[in-house]
DNA sequence: AAATATCCTAGCAATTTGCTAGGGATTAAA
DNA sequence: TTTAATCCCTAGCAAATTGCTAGGATATTT
């Protein structure tokens, strides 16, 4: 039961992103320079959150990316199961997929599980990226290089 | 964000367990066939339920296991941390260790981890092993073999 | 043409998972 | 007292996953 980095670090470079992509198209390697994570892992890991449709690329000089839709209207949610897949520890239960389990009618466990997942995606689908990018922007108002943040 | 088949199994177990040990110990052997999981694994599951203090083992022939407490005092996730380890997907954040993070206050996602971590918690520590127990003597009266739970 | 970007793919060491296996210690029953 | 059933402890191991690094192609601005 881990988040891997790809979801720890996609969801500060999306915080990141947001807070500097409103007048231009931010690189990768400004993003990692600020967030501290590898230039060539975090390629992929915004190539997927494009794929997801969260994050528009701009190619070439001057290029980079911006986010896809407003900060409302992308939750932690959106941005972690772009990353992680489901975030349903257990998907024979799963809300989020088709995977559902056929020997169960009589499967007790099931319902657990089922709690589990509920729980999850109800909190990571009502926090919404613009919280945070406020929050963001109480600690820590300059973008302070200086002033890193822990690694998770 | 996977559960391993430690908690899954081992929670089938304690349920297994809880209906069939008010008379006599339950064996490994008997809990493995009625449940279809690798004896020699099982072994090791219980293992550790042991080591947390969830079941008590009785040695020799005709031993087995029994539960430490009432169904009522055992929790899901008491259940499920005892196999898992923390069930809380990132750990600087965590309530349930002392691994807290030292570089964050300037943390904003810190935020994120422990309102999952808390759902999560708050999911598994109200849910408790007497009710499973119910549910499964209703789903499947008779303990039949027949009618067996999907893996997970 | 050169510089700066995004893209796409492959590879790889370290860790974790999901077991199997061997053999010991303890106890009840034959 | 032997035997069989049980718990107990440890090691090993193949497959999958994680967390990257690396090479190079493609697009766009200067």
């Amino acid at each position: 039961m881990k988040l891997s980095t790809k979801g720890r670090y996609g969801l500060r470079a999306m915080i990141d992103l947001a807070r500097y992509s409103e007048e231009e198209p931010v690189s990768i390697s400004s993003i990692a320079a600020r967030q501290d994570i590898s230039e060539r892992y975090l390629e992929q890991l915004v190539g997927l959150l494009k794929k997801a449709g969260l994050v528009r690329s701009i190619r070439g000089a001057t290029g980079g990316y911006v986010l896809a839709k407003s900060t409302g209207e992308i939750s932690v949610g959106d941005v972690l199961r772009a990353l992680e897949g489901s975030l349903e520890p257990v998907r024979c239960a799963a809300f989020y997929s088709e995977e559902g389990c056929m020997a169960a009618e009589g499967c007790v466990t099931k319902y657990v599980w089922q709690k589990i997942n509920e729980s999850i995606n109800e909190a990571v689908d009502h926090m919404m990226l613009d919280e945070l990018v406020r929050e963001s922007q109480n600690v820590n108002p300059e973008g302070d290089l200086e002033n890193p943040q822990c690694n998770s």
